[in-house]
DNA sequence: TACAATTATTGAACAACGTTCATTATCTTT
DNA sequence: AAAGATAATGAACGTTGTTCAATAATTGTA
């Protein structure tokens, strides 16, 4: 079966050769910019090549978004290593923060558009496991701090979620555009002076 | 002058007329799915009547963002009739989360979308000036609690971006279909659970 | 009132988009 | 070498946002 076995590898392979085509367009040049005539000539296929690799648009921006989720999984795995609950548990924030500020069209993609979502949707794969996971990670470690004796009188899932916000919109608000008008002394990003806020609330826990 | 008065209300009627219906049409099927077509039809004017009023669609979406802006801000009215400055800022929390949960699209248009941002851009008037003064009427009554002796050894800007920021984190993320992964043991809304923690916390402080 | 000047409205036309699918080219098997 | 299966193609379709010469309606002037 090599013979076949080596036709599935190239099929993986130009679907994938798509795909980074199309994230590197993306990040160039916005996701809204990028037309599948774009990602087409990138590749130096015709348009409808990329339609027999993926369904639609959504397709791909599907396929994306999965692959952000991979990414930020791998950079947290280093938190393994970070024994003290709390100290994992801001680390977290920080590698959070940190992929949302350097990938912002992916963090997009994870966690704002409509379009990955839509394509679950049609399909009947249906959950968003992707997301369901990294909310699961989240939660672990906040129940290792409640272990530990921190947080007190709060429940595990509104509390996970309330720091899951906190996180997400002051990533959401800068990346689009929208904290601008907060004025800053510090010269340190407002995202990290806000983060350092809510750091210190965490302490008293 | 009455004349010429006229022709300048009718102008701002007809300009009224057609962001009202592109309102309509975006509740009801979603601001991607709707066309200036769309807007042009359910108004009874040409396509080329609607380019006379806005210049392009990005300065529609700008025009209903602003408008988004006026409403959460005479929702906020009530405010002023609260004296105690704690209990102020958590109303202020509800009525925005509520604000964000009843009007989707609007919240949308509001804090995450780009096209009235890059409206902004374009023109020379640059400044965000609806997002500005929204959060100085935040950072207003986050100063009146410190006043009153709250949240000591916190700076002013980054802890009202900090709960700005996980308020509409809440927000974001369930308007976006992303917190739909997040399991609930309480029939409330995640979103309420999430911000009852927080307030939980904000007791302490 | 009649006619010119100004202002408002129109919709066909354009380029670019996502998407489809009959046709063509390329490999695999016999 | 021919037949069969698989992969790649790009012209064509329906829609989109946008423009602009042509037309209609209104206002000002005599």
């Amino acid at each position: 079966m090599s013979i076949s076995d080596r036709k599935i590898k190239e099929k993986e392979a130009l679907r994938d050769l798509i795909l980074q085509a199309a994230r590197r367009l993306f990040v160039a040049k916005g996701i809204e910019q990028t037309t599948i005539r774009n990602i087409a000539d990138a590749v130096d296929y015709s348009v409808g090549t990329v339609y027999v690799y993926f369904k639609d648009k959504t397709d791909i921006l599907h396929a994306l978004h999965s692959e952000g989720f991979t990414e930020l999984g791998n950079q947290f795995k280093v938190l393994f290593a970070v024994a003290d609950p709390m100290e994992r548990l801001r680390a977290m924030g920080r590698i959070y923060i940190h992929f949302a500020l350097e990938n912002p069209d992916m963090y997009d993609l994870m966690f704002t558009l409509k379009a990955p979502m839509d394509y679950l949707e049609d399909e009947k794969n249906a959950d968003w496991n992707e997301g369901k996971s990294t909310f699961s990670a989240l939660k672990t470690t906040v129940q290792d701090c409640i272990n530990a004796g921190h947080f007190k009188n709060h429940q595990l899932e509104p509390l996970s979620f309330m720091i899951w916000s906190l996180v997400h919109g002051m990533c959401s608000l800068h990346n689009s555009q929208r904290s601008k008008g907060v004025h800053l002394e510090n010269p340190d990003s407002i995202v990290e002076q806000g983060y350092a806020a809510f750091l210190q609330i965490m302490e008293t826990l």
